[in-house]
DNA sequence: CTCAAATCTTGATGTACATCAAGGTTTTTT
DNA sequence: AAAAAACCTTGATGTACATCAAGATTTGAG
């Protein structure tokens, strides 16, 4: 009946949550098996909040399976997208550390499966293992690097162009392909990348008519000259 | 002759660079001393160069004395302030968990005293002493937020608004003055503010003339209405 | 499969802000 | 203290993009 709240019985016996995550999967097998004792699991609809703004947290989220939307909302009510997780990446972890209660909402953007750690047992185990603590300060000064490119561009770069390097950085760097899948709808990109739907809609069917790209479907789009794209 | 680049030898005997950090000032004294002995200081004048994008990094930068700014360029060049760093703040941080190459320049605002710890050295500190990394991941979360809310502010607020939010959270809460001492040229405020000396310039005399403000001097503003200014 | 709701497109219009330019002021240098 | 350099102001002009509106398409629920 709490199956699914209790991860070491939520899934294949051998279903580590955690085994895919870079802050754990550096581990040995007796560690991992300790940090399993600690880990909650929850499932969530698509569409159902994992946590709002204003809400007290004491948890980290691991998510596993699934894709969630973390936004804002602005001083002036506006939705804004601040970035899209997939399976593998966390959040939380800014109430984990300062105060308890988060500035931002997460939303499940199709059925998720989500591991939780609580605050004392994260930073019990970060006391008892340094290293899990090193890497979640690699991953955290990852984030910001992000985060101050993402201001950077906000600040200068007309809006073109910020679509331009979304499609650019959302190719497989492995896949030969050179065709992007759009990781939500246009609505939401817009929100993400600080414009409006209409803007996106004209822009790529302005690039489309320069060659640049190819839409295919809707959130299928074929870039055709990447450097040109950058040059915009 | 070399005395500017040892920290123990660099000013009064017990001018511990690192009491004044809050990531070290936690610290018993005897964990004090032996962080001291890793410690290298460094004397910069005003406007030279702390480290610039693209240069290999193996220290974080803790900054003693005076005041540094932090910005990148922009894919199109154009120069972006992120932060403003005062004593007791860091940088290097993104290099020194990740890639080892700045992705950003730092430059002195004012003369500056800056101490330096390696890469290496840190390294084994934290390893030593999980109670650092919990306050340096304390400190990234912190500035992540702050990055996060710059973000969201540049994509959902008008240049008015962003100014106006600057304003009252430049002033400082302890005391009882409403005077803002501005921390940097306007001309570097438009950067920072992601709009042009000609529209902040412009955008003040507005609010002064609607009784929000009163600019004092070039760098002084007294704040007459707060709430007024958030209404904006 | 059907229908309703959500999302996307396309055009017409408006506006916040950048850009350009040129004179005035402050700061820095010598 | 004088000269040079950097910065700030103010006006005139331009434009990238938001907003509004209404029809077309896709998605999803029953």
């Amino acid at each position: 009946m709490k199956d699914h709240v209790h991860c070491h019985h939520c899934g294949l016996e051998n279903d580590y949550c955690i085994s895919l995550v870079p802050i754990f999967n550096h581990l040995e097998k007796p560690q991992m098996d300790e940090v399993m004792t600690l880990i909650h699991s929850k499932s969530y609809k698509k569409g159902e909040d994992i946590y709002q703004s204003g809400h007290t947290s004491d948890a980290l989220y691991i998510v596993r399976k699934g894709r969630v939307k973390i936004y804002r909302l602005s001083e002036s009510g506006k939705e804004q997208i601040l970035r899209i997780l997939n399976p593998g990446d966390f959040t939380g972890e800014l109430a984990l550390f300062n105060e308890s209660v988060h500035d931002a909402y997460a939303s499940a953007l199709s059925d998720t499966d989500i591991c939780m750690i609580k605050r004392n047992d994260l930073q019990n185990l970060l006391l008892k293992y340094p290293n899990i603590s090193m890497r979640i300060l690699s991953e955290f000064s990852n984030r910001l690097a992000q985060s101050e490119t993402q201001t950077t561009r906000f600040a200068t770069e007309r809006v073109e162009m910020r679509i331009a390097l979304f499609l650019v950085e959302s190719l497989d760097t492995k896949s030969e392909s050179h065709v992007v899948d759009l990781p939500m709808s246009k609505k939401d990109l817009a929100s993400f990348l600080g414009t409006t739907p209409e803007t996106i809609s004209r822009k790529l069917f302005e690039f489309e008519d320069a060659g640049l790209i190819k839409q295919i479907t809707n959130k299928k789009i074929e870039i055709m000259d990447v450097d040109g794209l950058l040059l915009i």
